[in-house]
DNA sequence: AACCATGTCTCATTATTTGAAACTTGGTTT
DNA sequence: AAACCAAGTTTCAAATAATGAGACATGGTT
């Protein structure tokens, strides 16, 4: 069986944009008809479709495709509006600068971690952009936080659609040691990357819940192992905590706000 | 004022999302239905379809929707390879530092100006709630400068595109006058922003051109009449148009792909 | 000139989309 | 309670759009 639903037309479209975005490169026609379900001239139609829409954008003289602007347009409406990035940001900002490490913001986008805010430690700039960044659930702080506060029933369907890549020789071995990690968070109340991931890489993670519990999303702190251990992390716990909470209390007033109608005219 | 793109469901599908994303705020489904051209059914499909999808997010609680996380993560990919920013940013860093001016990295999408990169002075770098806003071409520093060294046919097209809404008392008051400052700007090789889009807000914008002389963006710097004046930002000129030529020869070297020739669909 | 890989188009067949109208739901008035 | 109303959801035959095997175009190579 397939892995998303079809939903007409339009699924099958998005699925051709999500193989393109997938590539991170220009991308040839017959490059995507080599691993497409698609039979070529739909595929050809797709496309096209898609490039007209600006969807995609088509380079005609080395004949390939990128992602295309409109979506960069659509995303930014997205990023203000859905995203908690714009009410946890002065919380993110004050963090960052209170711990003066790598701090994440992330949410859960179907089974992944989709990092919505980045603030890096020191130096401003060290990476392209950030926000957008998608990574497993399963083998992340914050995916693993936000996890194991959600519904059990979410937990299930979660799971089942990890893959369980081994990345390091900490990454967790399968559904029943993930489920007794989640566990444990549920206890403490907050989480650890132990290298899981990337190599001498660590984070602690906290969770953003509404005061009935709904994980709305989560924040960690990033560090090495070359300069600091777990338990520096967890010293961070405090701050976390109230900086989670902090977020939390905002998306509360922010919940019903009169929209004021005043049109951003911009820059 | 509706540019009907027809496009099969694909492009309904597009519409409605971008009605959405216009909106600016959470939205009901009789709200989109009030100023759709779509009969209830096929909108209420259309949008169930976008939510399944990720493309939108629908709230329960309230009944509303906005635009889905799955657009941050597409975008993602969009603004790494559709986009000048990846290439421009150290120039861009750069400038910004030289000049102590906030500055944008603009390119045209469709007959819009898209905003695709932005340093504020002294502020740290974020992400998409600056990179992604859109502008009009008529009446900014980096829409008419982009539009100046455009081929006419492309002129056209975009001119007839535009509203010509009149913003301040000194936006330009329609397609005569826009052309004569195109051909200013031509002969110039730059051009200004004088308070046309916003009261106080001024600034200089230079194209960035490939050696064959296309067009691959813009970038400006913006101050306010309060800072300084046209006389004033005219001094940047110099290290605008090293900065313009820095982001050119690394295209080339990237051998980035010419920027698309987003076509007009003929039908 | 024949060849081959890549990209584009055709058209009868098939499956999907369409939308008027009917139905459901939850809240408000009589 | 019953009647009402607005917003949202579902139905189903008719209309439309998507499908894909295969043919055609194009440009580069042997």
């Amino acid at each position: 069986m397939g892995q998303t639903t079809g939903d007409g037309t339009v699924g099958k479209a998005l699925e051709v944009l999500d193989q393109v975005a997938g590539f991170g490169r220009p991308v040839r026609f017959s490059e995507l008809l080599a691993q497409s379900p698609f039979p070529k001239p739909t595929l050809y139609r797709l496309v096209q479709t898609l490039t007209n829409q600006h969807m995609l954008a088509f380079d005609p003289d080395r004949q390939t495709y990128t992602p295309g602007l409109r979506l960069v347009r659509l995303a930014h409406a997205a990023w203000e509006q859905s995203t908690l990035a714009p009410i946890a940001r002065p919380h993110v900002e004050m963090l960052s600068k209170a711990v003066g490490e790598t701090v994440h913001l992330a949410q859960l986008d179907n089974a992944q971690v989709l990092y919505v805010d980045k603030r890096n430690a020191g130096q401003p700039v060290e990476m392209y952009s950030q926000a957008g960044k998608i990574g497993p659930a399963y083998c992340t702080g914050v995916g693993k936080v936000m996890l194991a506060f959600s519904p059990p029933d979410r937990i299930d369907a979660v799971i089942n659609q990890q893959s369980f890549h081994v990345f390091t020789e900490h990454t967790l071995a399968g559904q029943d040691a993930l489920r007794e990690e989640l566990a444990d968070i549920r206890t403490n109340g907050y989480g650890f990357d132990r290298e899981e991931h990337e190599p001498g890489i660590i984070c602690v993670a906290m969770p953003i819940l509404s005061e009935t519990g709904r994980v709305h999303g989560a924040l960690s702190v990033t560090s090495t192992t070359e300069r600091t251990n777990l338990a520096g992390l967890e010293a961070y716990v405090p701050v976390l905590r109230d900086t989670a909470a902090g977020i939390a209390r905002d998306i509360r007033n922010w919940s019903f706000p009169d929209y004021d109608t005043t049109e951003n005219t911009g820059m």
